[in-house]
DNA sequence: CGAGCGCTTGATTTATATCAATGCCAGTGG
DNA sequence: CCACTGGCATTGATATAAATCAAGCGCTCG
């Protein structure tokens, strides 16, 4: 059964706004933004959790590193979601732009005032959490106990419902990202997405698989099918 | 480094007094005792979410199932620990009795509409709900980069700060139980635990293996070392 | 236009899963 | 109270999915 309706798909896109916040009537809070090159950190794990952001434009990588640089991505954000929020002090992820990022940023502690005395505000950032704590209750089962071939049509049916434009899926992050997000390594992957497209559930644009793919309606069902 | 202090292991452990709730002041919350028989089912995944649960003696498993029967636990729940509690109105996992388990529960109804009036329990229901988040992103590091005993060593020094009293280790859950908490099988498990054995790092209580474990300082240490 | 990075594909290795046998303890019923 | 039974755990042998090692191709960008 192929899920993918609208609420589902918005319900981990927040705005700032969405979170209550409105820049004319809160003139504590400031809109800034920043711009980060492909690349480069936004910020570190185990620094304070000084400011909450919100892509604007581009996408971002969250991921924990082992001591021997084993990495693990937690989670893709991509234009409109809201990241680097806390509940402690610390962030507990590293997060960089996967592309030329533009982002919105918001003092936390500004944040926090306005959520002590506005109960909606509050409410909006207990749904933004739990959906974050969703979005990892479901990863674990995927790292836990999905094959190779299950994990990357779990991934293309996430990607499409959270920046498809009509059906083309334009990836912003490598093999290697895909890999480190999903558990795996990048020849896996890569070899996955080859067989996916063997079955025909997978279209690639242009004459050598660069980013780009198509899914039309029934290839959606097959890649459902296929993530259990 | 071995991190093992007091805060550390407590930030998980909320009563639900902690959370701000207390039977005397707040004659609308009704708090009523269960118990549930070893292996019986406490409620199902996709079931609304009508209580929420405080385990008072016992041991809880949370889960979820592929269709094929592949199952991923993805947290255990001890004594003192409160569960099923959920910010949308269906529970996300399926829960069962690991033993003979009795628990106190609350109407979910009940503890939003104190939520919604007393900004203490709602800041504390976003900081239980955060605590969750960090669990399920701690356990996807493990679950997607660890070796068979990394995760295995890290499950130890786990339950080691739950439940351990003066170093005496008494798990309530089978190696199957663990295995799918690990993302591994039951033989793996018990293979690392056979090899943490022999190396010392382990000691076993009478003449054969089973559940009880002892844990001195420096094993604890060595085990520290090797989770990463 | 050349260099290098990212990707694919093939060959081989390896960690873990699977299959299988056996042992031990706990609970049950005679 | 003891013998039986069944569940759980350990351990060994083998299979396998995915990792690792390796080569080559084709964009992209400098």
């Amino acid at each position: 059964m192929l899920v993918r309706n609208a609420a589902d798909a918005s319900s981990r896109h927040h705005s700032l706004r969405e979170l209550g916040l409105n820049t004319s009537s809160n003139p504590i809070i400031s809109l800034n933004e920043f711009t980060y090159k492909k690349g480069i950190e936004i910020y570190g794990e185990k620094e304070p959790a000084e400011y909450v952001y919100q892509v604007k434009s581009g996408a971002v990588r969250s991921y924990k590193l082992l001591s021997d640089g084993r990495r693990q991505i937690g989670a893709f954000h991509l234009v409109g979601d809201i990241f680097g929020l806390e509940n402690g002090s610390e962030h507990r992820f590293t997060t960089e732009a996967i592309v030329d990022t533009t982002v919105r940023l918001v003092k936390r502690q500004s944040l926090e005032l306005v959520a002590e005395g506005d109960a909606m505000v509050a409410r909006n950032l207990l749904s933004m959490t739990a959906n974050n704590l969703q979005h990892a209750e479901d990863h674990m089962l995927l790292l836990g106990r999905k094959t190779s071939l299950e994990r990357v049509a779990a991934f293309l049916l996430e990607m499409d419902t959270r920046l498809t434009a009509a059906g083309i899926l334009a990836l912003p992050m490598s093999r290697r990202d895909i890999a480190d997000y999903l558990g795996l390594t990048l020849e896996t992957v890569s070899r996955a997405l080859s067989r996916l497209q063997d079955l025909g559930i997978l279209g690639f644009i242009g004459n050598t698989q660069r980013q780009i793919m198509l899914l039309d309606r029934h290839q959606l069902a097959a890649l459902d099918d296929l993530q259990n």
